[in-house]
DNA sequence: TCAATATGACTCTTGAGTAAGTTACCACGG
DNA sequence: CCGTGGTAACTTACTCAAGAGTCATATTGA
């Protein structure tokens, strides 16, 4: 008489479930882009989504597992935005400056997902590491391509020049979008007008060194 | 009579703390710097540097304490670098290479220590993040006044361009060591010449872009 | 003998993952 | 129109492992 008998507010028949995996899909995103994986736990991402944590599990079946559906949708999203501004033919410095456009406009109320691509203390083994190379050697292999024809313009060929500018390219993405992630009242529009304003100024400064 | 009596290879009155203390900062540093804060753990570091887990915690008294002693020396090594080469006269992006020539030479053999001050899994509370903001702060603030500087050079005087720009520039500077740090091979010399190479690049292609 | 250096073997907390059950909706035979 | 069983959605209350932090003890140089 003990028994278990929970009072127990559940059923309510709720929410169908391919409704609720991309609800947490989407609350776990954001904890895991803020915090890193090994600093989020599974059992605030439910009460974030109003849930119990076993549901997050029989959904997922692992915190793996669920920042794998994380990381699959964030790395498809940036990838064909990328891919499809490497598509139309803009080169140099101005590929750069468009394909930083795109991103600021596909992440406008999404900021936080460029941090799982990055996320150092995600598991670096298994399916999870599976799934990030295949999206950071793509978006990789996109920067790679811009970055060799930016320097092939100034007769630079060497790989490993080309991979070290390579890095940094995707370093000052990275950085904008921390930046932004900082700056929540700043539109993508705004950001666009910066990003082409601090351009121009570097350019400057580069016509006066001599 | 099951009585402990730990078989020990302990005693041998071995090394001095101070002494002790330098080292397991060095292991620490390296750990923290690589895996980042949360996923250390304090026992493996104890291990690395060939003691037992509870002599570092007589030393430090807690995994955050031990944490802020790492942050507190690479703070202080790259602030004393960066301001000393501040003091030296450049300005616009010829401060920025010399900058980055001096944390090459300072982080030769010690490439991990940058990446303490941007872990995101560290405690943001408390004396960590006291001695953390004291440390980035100092170096924000010479990198804004670099930043500014440059920026001014093209009539950009924005205090919201400037933010973005550090917030870059710090980008840049982040993601040519972590491109280090994955190539062991390259030594500090070549790193300045690459990035000589890397900066006229730019220039050659801003020129073209008329 | 005292103080410093050191440790094996604990305790306690946090958080991942699970077992077993509860509620509500729906399709059916009566 | 009314059970009644199947099933999807959901929960409480657990187990279990890892790792932070502690305690009682051992060794040795002065």
């Amino acid at each position: 008489m003990t028994s278990s008998a929970p009072p127990s507010t559940a059923g309510t028949k709720g929410v169908p479930r391919a409704e609720r995996e991309l609800q947490i899909v989407e609350v776990a995103s954001v904890a895991f882009g803020t915090d890193g994986f090994a600093a989020t736990n599974v059992a605030a991402i439910a009460r974030t989504a109003g849930i119990s944590k076993p549901l997050v599990y029989q959904y997922f079946g692992s915190k793996e597992a669920l920042y794998a559906a994380c990381l699959d949708a964030a790395g498809a999203l940036l990838g064909d935005e990328i891919e499809r501004i490497a598509g139309s033919g803009a080169v140099g410095i101005e590929r750069g400056v468009r394909t930083l456009d795109g991103m600021f406009a596909v992440l406008e109320d999404r900021r936080h997902v460029w941090r799982l691509l990055h996320d150092g203390t995600a598991p670096s083994t298994g399916e999870v590491d599976r799934i990030r190379r295949s999206h950071t050697d793509r978006i990789e292999a996109l920067a790679h391509e811009g970055v060799s024809e930016l320097l092939a313009l100034a007769g630079l060929e060497d790989p490993m020049d080309v991979s070290a500018m390579t890095a940094t390219w995707l370093g000052i993405v990275d950085s904008l979008m921390d930046w932004w992630v900082a700056h929540p009242q700043e539109s993508a529009e705004r950001m666009v007008q910066r990003v082409g304003r601090l351009v121009a100024a570097l350019f400057v400064d580069a016509q006066e060194r001599e």
